[in-house]
DNA sequence: ATTCCAGCCTACCAAGCGGTAGGTAAGTGC
DNA sequence: GCACTTACCTACCGCTTGGTAGGCTGGAAT
């Protein structure tokens, strides 16, 4: 375990365990991934894998646990994003995006842990989530008092759809990515001659997210 | 396999395979669910399983196409819908809506190909939904045309993230409802007393889709 | 009457699974 | 020098998996 191992790399073995078993199971899901195929992509046995966790479900609690560390730290910045200004909203909404952008996996292991176990899934976002939705809900009923926000959303129902269209986005992308492509087109739609399918997926999701909400959505 | 079996219903051996299968892939997934269990749930053993369907990857491919079959016989009323009168858009949407909440397992189905098999999907996508989105999308370029349509919508990344939203709302109904409904509130949204999350939560929906598309969205 | 075959069965197999037992080499503290 | 810990290993276990071999049965066709 020293600083500079024996091997090339070398990061932690645990971290690195948590990181390939983050991305196979995002890959081919939880069940769909023998801690054979996790130990082999970190270069050690089996058991040296169930020592540093003692077993695959604590592996999986880790794995998780992790994630929404990860999604802990990145709160407070999409907090001061939304409480900064005028445009709140929509930075709040770049910085989410941002968050699954830097690691599609993330997206894609939310998604599995939805179908695969929806009551430990809806009792972590209640955990994790629930603070932050509640704040946006609020958020959203005031610019209704105020007039800016069409008095017809239905404040907690709009910010899951929102969630759950950005999570989906992301998680969907190597599909969209060529859905997408195919229709370069007859150069009518910007400037750009070609633009990446991910950008212009999600450009399009914040629009729709907007025009859901506010009542002038251009400005 | 006489039209009154020996036993309670039977529906033919096959057909009870099927939909079995359909209903355990949903919930467990397509490698969490093993053939002894289907087998259990129809009544039979493995081997008579195996007789029906020579593998399970055979299975998952006929469980597919018997989902694709059904909305393929869908479709046509979609169109419909979708060509009389001026609510086009909104008719064509409940209908698709229609279509998952009938059976909540397409859309838990869908997702899971999408997350397990991301190329057999796409390709499905294109054989099944390619020319209905198609459509879809140059009746929103003719409403662009016609100033009825934001000209700042994306047609194919819109139709996309409304399908997406539709089946992902659908999938993550188990969800939806707890967390809605424990906002019952202070009876300050409407006069029901208390409403279906599920409606509720697709009620916003198709309201989002209606104020991301139209430029005058009320009428 | 016999043949045939669909539809189901019991019995079995090799492979892979999560997990355990127990050992070893390299440090670390006293 | 010795006890202890960390981090890994080989070897193995019981169990489940998808799939096969082959036998039984009852109804239809010849």
């Amino acid at each position: 375990m020293a600083t500079s191992g024996d091997n090339v790399d070398e990061g932690g073995t645990r971290e690195q365990i948590l990181a390939e078993a983050t991305r196979l199971f995002a890959v081919h899901g939880y069940g769909g991934t023998s801690l054979q195929t996790i130990a082999d992509a970190v270069g050690i046995r089996k058991p040296s894998l169930l020592y540093h966790f003692k077993s695959k479900a604590e592996l999986r609690e880790a794995v998780l646990d992790t994630l929404m560390e990860r999604w802990q730290e990145v709160v407070p910045q999409v907090m001061r994003s939304a409480t900064s200004g005028e445009r709140r909203f929509e930075a709040a909404l770049e910085e989410v995006l941002g968050f699954f952008r830097a690691d599609p996996a993330r997206a894609q292991l939310l998604m599995r842990e939805l179908l695969d176990r929806p009551k430990e899934f809806e009792a972590r976002i209640k955990r994790h989530l629930g603070h932050w939705i509640a704040l946006v809900m609020s958020y959203i009923r005031r610019g209704q008092e105020e007039g800016l926000i069409h008095a017809g959303v239905d404040p907690h129902a709009y910010v899951l759809h929102v969630v759950a269209m950005m999570v989906t986005a992301i998680a969907a992308s190597p599909l969209t990515n060529n859905l997408l492509r195919r229709h370069a087109d007859e150069q009518d739609t910007d400037r750009t001659g070609q633009e990446d399918p991910l950008d212009r997926s999600l450009r399009e999701l914040v629009r729709m997210a907007r025009h859901g909400l506010f009542i002038h959505p251009e400005r």
